[in-house]
DNA sequence: GCCCGCCTTACGGCTTCTAC
DNA sequence: GTAGAAGCCGTAAGGCGGGC
């Protein structure tokens, strides 16, 4: 246990001033000399020369953390004294006091708090034998003082930056593989949505209510060692962890270099996707032709604010909502560049719309604009929309001839320069579209002879009729890539080891996920590269296939593998990896019915449907007044487990939701009272769905695509004929698809 | 009535892990 | 090797409630 007693409050009074001795309240072993406090003659205008990678190793932060050279700045104490008192920082060009405290001698600000945590909570006891402890660690700290310091007030001399401040936090938790959950929960004590809130709008620090002291705890805690934070990682301030979790947590390791939650690894951050638009702030893609019609703020002012005198709302409303669909604007920019209202005024609006002449002026005026808006043509809107930087702007309806965004066009095709493309063949016939996919030869896919990717296995005037026919449609041609009208072309280990990045993981499971979810193209932020490479890949010569198999495309396999894998025969009619060999799918389990939509099993005797889909409805959405939320949940649980259907089959298909919102429903249920109406509606669905027969569940599920041969508990003899397919899920019959 | 801050919910893209 | 589950963070949008 961490004796209380050592914990002394030695703060001023202000708050204000960290004095020599405020800072012995922490006793470091090392500090038994007196010393055990820190100079702080660092002021943030020394912020650049942080070592960002490596922050907690720095010996210099605008923190005032005890990182600092003991004596850094002054050659007494009372230098330190005088100097500490008169000193002012410059932060971002403008001067303040410096920050003298390292959020030790924090002022209890929130009694009532600490309060109630005094009275719950008993200091945490170390796992780290005192004795063994190493001499340059932090002696243990309480839960009091630890939330004591990261409470502690900002001096209001300092200006707060934060920016700068969440930057760091998020600099700091991606170093430390620290997760916003975790740190949400743990150090902040706030719901992550909030503290993901708080990070994407920091700017909203000024205005905010409630949520300054959250930047209070981020600041405090960027003033903090190295070792106080690995302390506070491991300790459970808000009673939030479960005991378990805690004492296992607390096993840090001896040396306190990392913080290790060993319940709750925080997992590295690697992101592929880019970093939200609010804080991308470059320009629109330079591929982006510009166009010849430039709209001034003036033109684009007048044209949305030409009087009417009349506006059919709901129409316009519904026009509006439809348009930001297919256009994938967003409500925040449309609200905020075209109507000039925030989104949480238009939404309810367009949502809602009142009659004209029930709106008051101002919202006349908003319809005035959406009214306005609707009337320029497409082109007009997506030229304003570029001037005003929305990106992903997607062409909408039948615009796949848009030489910009989501088409393809014939020069990114040849992005891959191969090595073996030098005789100027590197373009290949593209007069094909993706929803020719489908006559692909699956069967013996390296050997086809006809393949709709424009191979040059095709007689190179399959589309055109000459050369340079093909050359001039080429450069104009583009093709269709609508995901929806594929299906994945699979193939063997050897593709989606080596011609996709990233790591060992990542290139097999992303493919993996590319390959299981391609009508997901359409979204794809990232993905849609792998899809080019594909169908480029596809488009090559067989040659060309055997010669880049045995390349190290990214340099991740070893010399001794390139080297034997290029070993292929003379006449390279047939790649042959000595290390791992293509090999012949073979399935032990059935496929996924993603990609196979083909009827069950003629095996099972054809029985009229039991069960309509206005029947089905209705018996899941048949209201109750309370549902046991952890029963239903474990019981569901249970059930897909045994009837093998996947989450994401009965999550779409019976509960109408995610998945990936399904899944934390059931995972950690909330009480039936403290849903909201959407979460009770999904255990209502749960509930009636398990108050259904296993019989019954088995013919809906039959219905709906879903192969089940696994009963639970009580097989049923006639489904066992569908054993085969088991887990095969279809998604062509989803009872709340349009929901 | 309008506006908007705060918060929650839902879902998407993606990665990682695991069972088979 | 494959498919599915789970978890991560980011984002959009709705609900609520208070201020003007």
């Amino acid at each position: 246990m961490i004796p209380n007693k050592n914990i002394h409050n030695q703060q001023s009074p202000d708050g204000m001033n960290y004095t020599l001795t405020q800072l012995t309240t922490i006793k470091y072993p090392i500090d038994t000399d007196g010393n055990s406090r820190f100079v702080r003659g660092v002021g943030f205008n020394e912020w650049d020369i942080v070592i960002k990678e490596d922050r907690f190793e720095m010996k210099k932060t605008p923190y005032g953390s005890r990182e600092l050279p003991i004596h850094f700045a002054f050659s007494n104490e009372s230098d330190h004294q005088i100097v500490s008192r008169a000193e002012t920082i410059r932060f971002n060009g403008r001067h303040h006091k410096l920050q003298k405290c390292t959020g030790m001698n924090q002022k209890r600000n929130s009694e009532v708090q600490k309060a109630t945590i005094r009275a719950k909570r008993k200091p945490i006891q170390s796992p780290i034998d005192s004795s063994s402890t190493p001499p340059q660690h932090s002696p243990p700290m309480s839960v009091e003082r630890v939330i004591e310091m990261l409470s502690k007030p900002i001096p209001f001399e300092i200006h707060v930056d934060p920016l700068k401040i969440t930057k760091d936090i998020r600099d700091w938790m991606t170093s430390n593989s620290c997760s916003q959950g975790f740190f949400a929960s743990n150090i902040l004590n706030v719901c992550r949505s909030r503290f993901n809130y708080l990070l994407n709008y920091p700017a909203l620090y000024g205005i905010l209510k409630s949520g300054k002291e959250y930047f209070v705890k981020m600041y405090n805690s960027l003033g903090m060692s190295k070792d106080e934070r690995n302390q506070i990682m491991s300790m459970d301030l808000y009673g939030t962890r479960s005991i378990g979790k805690v004492n296992k947590a607390v096993q840090v390791s001896e040396n306190s270099e990392n913080f290790v939650d060993i319940d709750e690894p925080p997992k590295k951050i690697s992101r592929k996707r880019p970093a939200s638009v609010r804080s991308d702030t470059s320009s629109e893609s330079s591929s982006s032709p510009s166009s010849p019609t430039a709209f001034t703020h003036q033109m684009i002012t007048e044209l949305l604010n030409k009087p009417v005198d009349f506006v059919d709302t709901k129409r316009v409303s519904a026009e509006i909502k439809e348009w930001l669909v297919e256009s994938q604007a967003t409500q925040e920019w449309f609200a905020s560049t075209i109507v000039g209202r925030n989104r949480r005024t238009m939404g309810p609006a367009i949502n809602y719309p009142r009659d004209w002449n029930d709106c008051a002026s101002k919202g006349q005026e908003t319809f005035m604009r959406m009214h306005n808006w609707m009337k320029l043509s497409e082109m007009q809107r997506q030229q304003i929309m570029r001037q005003h930087k929305l990106k992903n702007i997607i062409p909408i309806r039948n615009n796949q001839q848009s030489p910009d965004g989501m088409n393809y066009t014939l020069t990114q095709l040849t992005t891959i320069k191969y090595p073996i493309d030098t005789d100027g063949n590197s373009r290949f016939v593209r007069g094909v579209g993706f929803n020719e996919w489908d006559i692909v030869i699956k069967e013996d896919r390296f050997e086809m002879k006809k393949t709709p990717y424009g191979s040059r296995e095709l007689p190179i005037h399959f589309a055109f009729s000459n050369e340079r026919e093909h050359q001039i449609v080429s450069d104009i041609e583009t093709i269709r890539f609508d995901g929806l009208h594929h299906k994945p072309q699979k193939c063997t280990g050897m593709m989606q080891k080596r011609s996709l990045k990233g790591k060992r993981y990542s290139r097999l499971d992303r493919f993996n996920y590319l390959l299981n979810y391609p009508g997901l193209y359409g979204t794809l932020k990232s993905g849609k590269e792998y899809f080019v490479k594909m169908y480029n890949w596809l488009g090559m010569l067989k040659d060309e296939r055997n010669q880049i198999m045995a390349m190290d495309l990214y340099g991740i396999r070893s010399a001794g593998k390139v080297n034997k894998a290029v070993q292929v025969s003379k006449d390279m009619k047939i790649f042959v990896d000595i290390d791992e060999p293509p090999k012949k799918i073979s399935r032990k389990r059935p496929a996924s019915l993603r990609s196979d939509t083909s009827s069950e099993s003629s095996s099972s005797p054809p029985s009229p449907p039991a069960f309509t889909h206005q029947m089905v409805t209705e018996i899941l959405n048949k209201p109750v007044d309370f549902v046991d939320t952890k029963r239903v949940s474990a019981e569901i649980k249970e059930w897909l487990v045994e009837s093998q259907a996947t989450q994401e089959w009965f999550a779409s298909t019976i509960v109408g939701r995610n998945r990936r919102t399904m899944g934390p429903a059931i995972n950690y249920p909330r009480d039936w009272n403290d849903c909201a109406s959407k979460g009770q509606e999904m255990f209502m669905r749960m509930h009636n769905w398990m108050k259904l027969s296993e019989m019954q569940r088995q013919e809906i599920m039959r219905q709906y695509k879903l192969k089940s041969a696994k009963c639970p508990k009580t097989t049923i003899p006639s489904m066992k004929s569908s054993e085969r397919n088991l887990r095969n899920a279809a998604s062509d019959m989803i009872i709340y698809s349009n929901c």
